[in-house]
DNA sequence: ACAAGTTGCTGTATAAGCGA
DNA sequence: TCGCTTATACAGCAACTTGT
């Protein structure tokens, strides 16, 4: 049964308020001297849109409306009586909505703002239409935004030719554009941002904006983005270059950090059931679960857990407030030993069974009983420097304890066999340098500015090359830990770096 | 058969800030 | 200090379109 919020969702049914519509077109009326001969709207829902661009707009010939649900579409009809209007009954992925393209043509619109995986019908043929390769194409990085793939399919239909696309969406879905307009060489005259407060216009919470894209005609290639504030259209906020398949924030004096970095980030571990998996420690060998039932368990399987929440200080290593079961050394592995090397674990696992099996999590199944994943050898690293992906500006934490020390999926981290060059990497990584260049490559207004993705691309050759000793014992100092850094740790690291990206160029 | 994790949630809770 | 708006910091799980 879908209940009506569902049936909003899976439609992203939110009409842009006609005050909203008409704010838009002036903007590209007056700011981006647009003129169009033809309006298209590929999802037009009750047509404020359209109604706007006939009003504001001087030259407009033709407008049409395409739109899935058919009370708004007879609405649309009914609400902008002009002879110059066709409305189209019809889905986006199925209408060849470029067949109206001539002349110059604007297409405006707000396409839904919903995650392919969380619809059920309403949704394009799924084709992995980004080239990703192996587990990517399976996996996280291929589910997007609907109307990523609207916007995308415009454009697609739009190259070489006299067209505008106005099209409102979140910020994440307007940088993936950037990036895939990279991908695809695009040749584009001018791209621009104008961010709006989505709270406001449509009552949701994500940071959204007008995305402007103006085709080429020849071949200009513009890779710049320049981010505005849609009250204030005259002042520039900030400038996202997209090339190399990379976005960055152009910034004035932002080192430059930018490369492969030589370790592997790695995410913290995964197993869905936050219940049983998490515990507290109530004295010596019991715990408590989410579901407030104590249990006596063996140390064995059992390692502290540090969670987003808890990357507050740059030295972590005693007070650990909770815990987590880890069953596996690795992804896959069988989970039949815990019954003789952790009887009493085993029979917890056993007892709760049936909690694990409903997971579910693809990566689960065909997967040995209480399996997990983001497990490693990495994840028994003595020690660790982490970070978690939520917050806006990054603290690097350097994690260690009796046991090595888990942290949660929503963190990442680097693993170290040693206290020296981890202590030393997490403060390179917290220097001034690193946190500017940081900033620059990161958005805050993402749900998770910190990604696997972002931090790999900090490349510490280059901080060793260009983060000195004494900045180290700054960054010491402005953490406020006591003086322990030494210029042997520092050269002892920077060696240790240089040896593994030489592994890495070879492998 | 199997490689070997990422990302969003048109979020939510609470703190902080502000005017009266 | 109330009561509102706005900013910030976070929960934890389900979904995920391949290529050899």
């Amino acid at each position: 049964m879908m209940v009506r919020n569902d049936i909003k969702k899976e439609f992203g049914d939110y009409q842009t308020p006609g005050y909203f519509a008409v704010k838009v077109c002036n903007l590209l009326k007056d700011k981006l001297k647009i003129s169009p001969a033809v309006v298209i709207d590929p999802t037009c829902g009750v047509g404020n849109f359209l109604k706007a661009a006939l009003n504001v707009f001087d030259n407009v010939k033709e407008a049409v409306g395409v739109e899935i649900n058919k009370e708004y579409c007879g609405k649309c009809r009914e609400r902008i009586r002009d002879p110059r209007l066709g409305v189209t009954h019809g889905n986006f992925f199925s209408y060849e909505v470029t067949k109206h393209l001539k002349d110059e043509t604007l297409f405006i619109g707000n396409p839904p703002w919903a995650m392919n995986a969380n619809l059920k019908f309403n949704l394009p043929q799924k084709v992995n239409f980004k080239g990703l390769s192996g587990t990517d194409a399976l996996t996280g990085a291929s589910n997007f935004d609907i109307c990523e793939y609207v916007i995308l399919k415009l454009i697609e239909g739009s190259i070489g030719k006299n067209v505008s696309i106005a099209m409102l969406c979140k910020t994440s879905v307007a940088r993936n554009v950037l990036l895939e307009l990279d991908r695809n060489d695009v040749p584009v005259d001018l791209v621009r941002m104008y961010t709006f407060d989505s709270l406001k216009v449509f009552r949701i919470n994500a940071s959204a904006c007008l995305l402007y894209i103006k085709m080429s005609t020849d071949d200009s290639k513009c890779r710049n983005c320049e981010v505005y504030d849609i009250n204030y259209p005259d002042h520039v906020c900030e400038t996202i270059s997209f090339k190399n398949g990379r976005l960055c924030s152009v910034k004035e004096d932002v080192p430059d950090l930018e490369g492969k970095c030589c370790f592997e980030w790695r995410q913290g571990v995964k197993h869905d059931c936050a219940r049983l998996m998490e515990l507290e420690k109530t004295g010596e060998s019991f715990y408590r679960n989410k579901n407030k039932e104590t249990v006596e368990l063996e140390d064995a399987l059992i390692y502290p857990l540090i969670k987003s929440s808890s990357f507050k200080t740059p030295v972590i290593h005693d007070r650990f407030k909770k815990y987590v079961l880890v069953t596996q050394k690795k992804p896959r592995e069988e989970t039949e030993y815990i019954k003789e090397l952790a009887p009493q674990t085993w029979k917890y696992l056993n007892d709760r069974k049936t909690v694990f099996d409903s997971r579910k999590s693809s990566i689960y199944t065909g997967a040995p009983a209480f399996s997990m994943f983001g497990v490693g050898e990495y994840s028994f690293a003595k020690y660790k420097v982490g970070v978690s992906g939520f917050y806006k500006k990054p603290l690097f934490s350097l994690l260690y304890s009796e046991k090595p020390v888990m942290v949660d999926d929503t963190s990442y981290f680097l693993p170290f066999d040693n206290y020296a060059d981890a202590y030393t990497c997490m403060l390179m990584l917290n220097s001034e340098k690193v946190q500017k260049f940081l900033l620059s490559i990161s958005f805050p207004d993402a749900k998770r500015p910190f990604t696997k993705k972002v931090l790999q691309r900090i490349d510490l050759k280059k901080c060793a090359e260009n983060i000195s000793f004494e900045e180290l014992v700054k960054t010491e100092k402005r953490l406020n830990l006591p003086c322990s850094i030494t210029a042997g740790m520092y050269d002892a690291f920077s060696g240790h770096i240089w040896e593994q990206n030489k592994t890495m160029l070879f492998s």
